[in-house]
DNA sequence: AAAGCGTGGTA
DNA sequence: TTACCAAGCTT
């Protein structure tokens, strides 16, 4: 969120770049006119960790379906999570209903127009607040995420580590920062480094800042930023529990935060732990006649690899939970394990439903 | 400050 | 198949 607006050859490099090569998405305005604060924001959080690609489906959804900010928050929170299932990461789910109540409440229903008030938003973090504060209003600040990081690092062969790193780029990118067009400029990073100056194969030869890149210069633009050593995934073992009564299925829904948060969900073994086979149905909701199912489903989460094995059994007396029809099954928003868990199953061929 | 938090695509 | 990655935030 720094703001050092000044004019610089690269600045106006990079626009006259963007202004011929940007990417046309569904969240941006056209051309030189502005950009809808709420369609920004809603954008933002979807692509918080999650690629452009899968995004687009999603934020077509919720702007058809809650086209203000203000029908977003008087939407329960139940059909948010619903309508979001299958994108990860639910915690942004229910900071996003919960920003959303607060800019209809306390606001007005319209956006803090600066990054600092932004900031104060649920699930709106330094990034997304400078990101909508310049893209949505022309705030002349910088906003630094995974692709300024690798831009601009490989431009200045920053080498620190992070968190050291983040604000030495957001000190860098905030001088490089043109005058005007903040939002353009926010903009035009992260479409180079999605399209030219990616991860791996940077397209050196069609970027206007080639000539400037030390790493380039170095010949070794791939080594920026620095990786830290990742930890080993731990693999786990557990259990998910079909419970059947007639034509319809039990669900759970689970505690408001942590791993699927808030999310609808089969019965399982606690999720946090590695549950060895003979323990598993210790952990089923009520004693029955539980058959294993053949096979298991197979699951990775950022920290930890899961192998679920699925129990179905007949029954119901004194089972806690929701009683959900199979035929409605595709219709709850189940996040992706329990869509695997209802795979497995045999309840649902695994589509997601066309409409929520 | 490091860990927790999803998912799907690509090499 | 494994490894890595993609517009981070919260605690």
């Amino acid at each position: 969120m720094s703001r050092l607006p000044t004019n610089t050859p690269l600045g106006d490099s990079l626009l006259r770049w963007w202004d011929l090569e940007r990417r046309d998405l569904p969240w941006r305005a056209l051309p030189g006119r502005c950009a809808d604060p709420y369609a920004v924001w809603l954008s933002e959080i979807m692509l918080q960790q999650t690629t452009v690609a899968t995004v687009k489906g999603y934020f077509a959804k919720f702007l058809a379906r809650w086209p203000t900010v203000e029908s977003l928050a008087a939407a329960p929170i139940e059909d948010v999570l619903a309508a979001w299932a299958g994108l990860g990461y639910y915690a942004r789910a229910r900071n996003l209903h919960a920003c959303a109540i607060t800019v209809a409440r306390r606001h007005g229903g319209r956006f803090p127009r600066r990054a600092a008030e932004l900031r104060e938003l649920p699930g709106v973090g330094a990034y997304t607040a400078a990101a909508i504060a310049a893209i949505a209003y022309g705030e002349p600040c910088v906003a630094v995420d995974g692709n300024v990081e690798r831009v601009i690092s490989r431009l200045y062969t920053l080498a620190d580590p992070r968190p050291a790193l983040k604000r030495e780029v957001e000190r860098r990118a905030a001088l490089l920062l043109p005058s005007a067009r903040a939002g353009d400029f926010a903009q035009a990073m992260m479409d180079l480094g999605a399209t030219i100056c990616r991860p791996r194969a940077p397209q050196c030869d069609r970027c206007s800042w080639s000539s400037a890149c030390e790493a380039r210069r170095a010949g070794a633009p791939e080594d920026y930023p620095m990786r830290s050593a990742k930890t080993a995934k731990p693999h786990r073992r557990g259990a998910a529990f079909v419970l059947l009564r007639d034509d319809e299925v039990l669900l759970l829904r689970r505690p408001s935060a942590g791993l699927l948060g808030s999310m609808t969900a089969f019965p399982t073994t606690p999720l946090g732990e590695d549950v060895a086979p003979e323990a598993q149905l210790a952990h089923a909701p009520i004693k029955a006649r539980w058959r294993r199912l053949d096979g298991a489903v197979h699951h990775v989460f950022t920290h930890f690899s899961l192998e679920l094995a699925v129990y179905v059994a007949q029954g119901g007396a004194g089972a806690k939970g929701l009683w959900i029809s199979t035929a409605r099954l595709d219709e709850q928003g189940l996040p992706t394990l329990m869509r695997k868990v209802a795979v497995h199953a045999g309840l649902s061929d695994g589509r997601k439903p066309i409409t929520k």
